[in-house]
DNA sequence: GCAAGTACGCATAAATTAATCCCTATAAGG
DNA sequence: CCTTATAGGGATTAATTTATGCGTACTTGC
């Protein structure tokens, strides 16, 4: 998580601004579920399932650093923590659903396409 | 270029989908390219100039192979090759200016969630 | 003949991302 | 007391993706 890039980011057009912020292999799920409700860790890894916990919170930890997702912690005695979109977490429903689509209106072709 | 994959693919939703097959780092790049008319492997290399030769051409070919995207070579003494989008391809256009439009609208807080 | 342009490819190294090992701490339920 | 649940984390390894080193072959223009 502490880890610094050799090579440049790009920033020369959308789609790399895109690619380097949200690249991570659970985040858009992840933002999907939030929006949906699942606000809570053990939430969403009991939804994932087969997305180990640690993972998730990285995925989850870099949201926040970038301002996708905020993070709310609860004062209580048994640990309690929330994750809530940003404005901007927002805005990338409609491309998110979007993407979605894409993948299930395609499923056939696309599955044949994967190898195995 | 010939790697086989040790965890299993996740098909479970289009998100997956989608992220398996266009998850290469120049891929919605080059559908986008060939759509403005940009062919020849020599272009695309051009106007891309930051990315390798070879990484493209294995992009490109990853990218035939999965049916996105259609190779012609002209028996020409010359070499000369040509891509072109297939049907899937296009279905592709939509959804990359969506991501593209969302970025750029966005570029302001992208820029500054980068590191450095 | 030689430089530059077309296109391609294998093998390896480097960079990046994801997965795992082995831990802490508190509280509720029985 | 013991199990299960909450949430977390540092360090390391494995997996995957990207980049690079060093080649091939042919043609056109000077």
């Amino acid at each position: 998580m502490t880890y610094e890039k050799k090579i440049p980011l790009r920033k020369d057009c959308g789609l790399h601004l895109f690619k380097e912020l949200l690249n991570g292999k659970w985040k858009l799920m992840l933002i999907y579920y939030i929006s949906t409700g699942l606000k809570r860790p053990g939430e969403l890894q009991r939804k994932i399932g087969t997305a180990d916990r640690r993972v998730l919170a990285n995925q989850l930890s870099e949201l926040v650093l970038h301002g996708f997702v905020s993070k709310v912690i609860y004062d209580t005695k048994v640990p309690k923590v929330e994750y809530e979109l940003t404005d901007l977490g927002k805005s990338l429903l409609p491309v998110i659903l979007n993407l979605e689509a894409w993948g299930e209106s395609n499923r056939d072709v696309l599955e044949k396409a994967l190898p195995v």
